[in-house]
This record gives C-alpha cells, structure tokens and sequence, in this order.
DNA sequence: CCTAGTCTTTCCACCGTGGAATCATTCCAG
DNA sequence: CTGGAATGATTCCACGGTGGAAAGACTAGG
C-alpha cells in the first residue's frame, strides 16, 4: 500500500469495510432470527422516529429499495416477531404509521453490542477533534453514495428528498 | 446532531453508510443480472489477486460466511456468466484456483463507475493528511468489525488470519 | 363517481442451508 | 512403500426465506 491518502485507496477501504460489516450481520443475524433487510428496516424506522416524522410502509419500501410486496411481507415478519406495531393513522386512513416495541430495541442492542465492544476501543483512541473530521467525511460519502443510488447528478446533497 | 464528536455518532455514519452502500449494490445489481453476494465475490476474488495468493472456493466459502454447496452454486452461476475461470491447482491438485475474467474487470468498472463519479469530487476536496487520517481510521474500524464478526476479543488485530 | 395513492394478497422464481454422499488428491503412520 | 485418514471440491435432496410481478381492496379528494 503506497499512498494511504489516494482516492483510491479510500475508496477501497469503504468497500472493504461494507463487506465486514455484511459478515458480522449474517454471522449475528442467524442467531438471532434476524436477517440483512429486517436489520436496515428497523434502522431506517429508528431513524426516521428521531427525525420526528412517521415511517409508513410506503417510505419503508422507497428506503430500502424494496418492492411493495417484499415491503409487505418484512412488515409481517417483523410485527409477528413483536417487533414492529402497525397502527392506522388517524388523519389518512390509507396509510400505516409504524412504531418500534421495546424488543425491537432489545434485539438492536443485543445485536450490535459485541460490534460495539470492538468499535469503541478503536474509536477512542482518536482526539474529538479528528473524530469530527471522520464524521464530516463519512456524512458526505454517504451522502455522495445516496446520490449514485438515486441516480442523480448532485453530489453534495445532504437532505433526503423523499 | 448536537455533537459530531461522539463515539455514538460515528457509530451512527457508519452504519448509514454501509446502508447507503447496499441500497446502491442493490439498485446496480437489478440492472445487470448480479445479486449482492455475486458481486462480494467477485470483490474478494479481485482483493485476493492484487495481495498475491490465490483464490479458492474454500477460502471464498469462509470469507463470503457461505455454505460449501452455496459457494459451487455460487461460481457455477458466475462460471456461465463468464466472469470467472476454475483452474485447477499445479501444486495441489485437489485444489481449484479461481481466475477472473476481463469481463469481470468489465462489470466492476461498470459497478464502481457512476458511484466514483460521486464519491471522487467529495474525497478530493480534503487534503492529502486529512485523507491519510481516514485511511487510518477506516482501516482500523474495518478491521475490529472483522474481528467482531470472527468472533474474537482482539479488536486491534490488522492482519488477516485465515 | 372516478382517478390517484396506499397498502395488501396471491403466486412464482431464486438464493442459501443442512445433511449426506461421491471422487480425487495429499498426508502420514507403520 | 502401503493402507488409512484427512482435505478440497462438487453434487443431490428437501426445506425455508426473500424478493418481484400482477392484481385486488380501500381511502382520499376533486
């Protein structure tokens, strides 16, 4: 590895760090009954519920990338396994407002607790300052990633339009 | 976002980003006839050709966290497609050497194209030493997640043990 | 009403797993 | 050197889980 500051080579560390990211899911996720799409959907419902808007199954199948009917059957298998409450909203009642229960949370914890065991240590060892700046950069790559999947020409766009 | 320094926040961007990550694998893959674990493989394979030692369908089993028959399904279906070649070992002939194809090389320029369109302009705007410090990060949590995953208590380990 | 939007159901294809068996090759103990 | 493990790759089978396409049900709003 010559130039740890090449693009390129920034570029194939994230790749690299989504692989080992997808091995610790599959590897945790089969002892807890819990699959790839069933984690990213409670993530993207958590989020939504700390930006303050409701997630409804619609927005849920646009995130994931998902179609209606796969959309669907993940909320089904989720709300079976009390993780999810589909509640009919009050002031349009075609859509569904979904809410998190307690053990939905349980299971996210559990889940990335041995994850977190291994990531703080290593997160810690750099000064806020530094931390800070990793944040800036990630928030933008993800961000840049966001636009490439949505195809669109906008590199720099920060908020979510949808 | 009150702080960006945060170990959590941090946490947070990078789970976001490898959810970005997938949803864009997944948009890709649709077009071009390639799921997510087809193209990890192909990842990995290409990972092992530039460090030196060849790829096998063992080591791909336990890298890629696949079943044994997965896995022969798995280059079966890339075999066909043309993107891979099995070759059998000289030195040891139970063993199969797996080669990549240009038209592998093809599929992933054509994969990592649209998203280095938006990903190089945000990289490039940091500076030389800001870009190493990243590197150094992200190689580090890349590899406790790897740690994490396998299992062990090491979370400062950068090499590969397998 | 009638059109559009939201969610759901039904049916089908593909991917991955588990277990067990096959076959060739290599390693090793005696 | 030989016979018996061990290793690496593959195949077959039945099963479950995930995701897509088409079609239907329900509600909102002109």
């Amino acid at each position: 590895m010559p130039d740890t500051s090449s693009v390129d080579h920034l570029v194939r560390l994230l790749r690299l760090f989504t692989m080992e990211t997808e091995r610790y899911i599959s590897a945790f996720g089969t002892d807890n009954e819990m699959h790839r799409t069933d984690l990213n959907a409670l993530g993207a419902i958590m989020e939504a519920g700390q930006s303050g808007d409701a997630m409804t199954p619609g927005r849920l199948s646009r995130r994931l990338q998902l179609s209606a009917p796969a959309t669907s059957a993940l909320l089904d298998r989720l709300e079976s396994a009390g993780h999810v409450r589909r509640v009919r909203s009050t002031v349009d009642r075609r859509r569904v407002d979904l809410e998190l229960t307690d053990t939905a949370l349980d299971v996210g914890r559990a889940l990335f607790a041995p994850l977190a065991k291994h990531l703080r240590p290593a997160i810690e060892r750099y000064p806020a300052e530094q931390r800070a700046l990793v944040a800036e950069f990630l928030t933008e790559v993800a961000a840049a990633t966001r636009a490439a999947a949505d195809g669109s020409t906008d590199a720099t766009a920060t908020k979510p339009r949808k």
